[in-house]
DNA sequence: GATATATAGTAAAGCTACTTTATCATTTTG
DNA sequence: CAAAATGATAAAGTAGCTTTACTATATATC
């Protein structure tokens, strides 16, 4: 590391840089990506054709039995502006519909429709057919791992604050 | 999977949906943004304050001798109006800047100004002690493992195509 | 060597998925 | 009961793209 071209000094022969030497992260987002678009595949076979990542995203912190925008929210880490934007979307495509909250006359509830629960069983197994997909590629017990040291790494922080 | 209720039946009780049960792509998603956060951090602690993960994407796919906008929009998969965009913020950070491809009038060169090339440097090095940080809590054969199983996802398609 | 076609890049507008700022209506608190 | 907090909405702004349309240069064909 003592000058700037050492760090792709193995890589200039074929006009790539760190593209080839995957860091990390890259192996990550690839990853997600490739899972990501394998579930909206799955999604739009069903029928489920203008639902977008973001609708699911919104879809994944409604409890069957409704939740407030302001609980979705911060679920969700979002603003409640941005969760009442989704809604309004969602409800369009008949994914969900709305109801005063009977305790606060401020709040409203979100719930699904017969057609949101749908698409939330819909997308429960095609997930399952990615994971089977998965282990398949990986192995059953490389798979296990996989899940559980991701889930290690959703704890922050990852590098540790030094003061 | 007989009924609607059936999926959510063990997460009813305490008002939490599939947010508990993390799906696997969750959990690549939550890991990708906790790396590229701590990657972020460590970015702005070295004083690339305004640096954003979308021009991280455009430099990483520019050579140390140059790269035209239209192979790096090949390279980041993404139009090489997009690229021209990016190119456009970079110059202004003062990351990259542009010169007329000698072999052809109508190409531009993008290539690195010495503060571009210095983030790329720090970058790595942010890399390197993300990488030694996650080895710490998943292990360093664990980790390897990851990455082997990890690259194993990044092939299309992951479930296939069946007509 | 002129003409047709392809390629490199730019311009402008549009889209998605948000955020920020501001406001209104209820509810809770002191 | 007035003040502050909370739930939600409205409107405008932003980031990171795409689409459509264009110009300039290069290459291919006749």
């Amino acid at each position: 590391m003592s000058n700037d071209s050492s760090l792709y000094r193995g890589l200039r022969k074929d006009k790539e840089p760190s593209f080839r030497t995957e860091n990390f992260g890259r192996l990550l987002l690839v990853a997600l990506n490739n899972w990501q678009e394998s579930l909206a595949k799955g999604l739009q076979e069903k029928g489920f054709k203008d639902v977008r990542s973001s609708h699911i995203s919104l879809l994944r912190h409604i409890d069957m039995d409704g939740t407030r925008i302001t609980e979705i929210a911060e679920r969700a880490g979002i603003t409640k502006q941005a969760v009442g934007q989704l809604v309004k979307i969602c409800t369009t495509l008949n994914l969900v519909t709305t109801k005063p909250d009977k305790v606060d006359g401020r709040a409203k509830i979100v719930i699904f429709t017969d057609h949101g629960r749908k698409l939330i069983l819909e997308q429960q197994a095609i997930i399952a057919a990615i994971d089977a997909a998965v282990q398949q590629k990986v192995g059953k017990r490389e798979f296990a791992d996989l899940r559980k040291h991701l889930a290690l790494l959703s704890d922050w922080p990852l590098t540790e604050e030094r003061n």
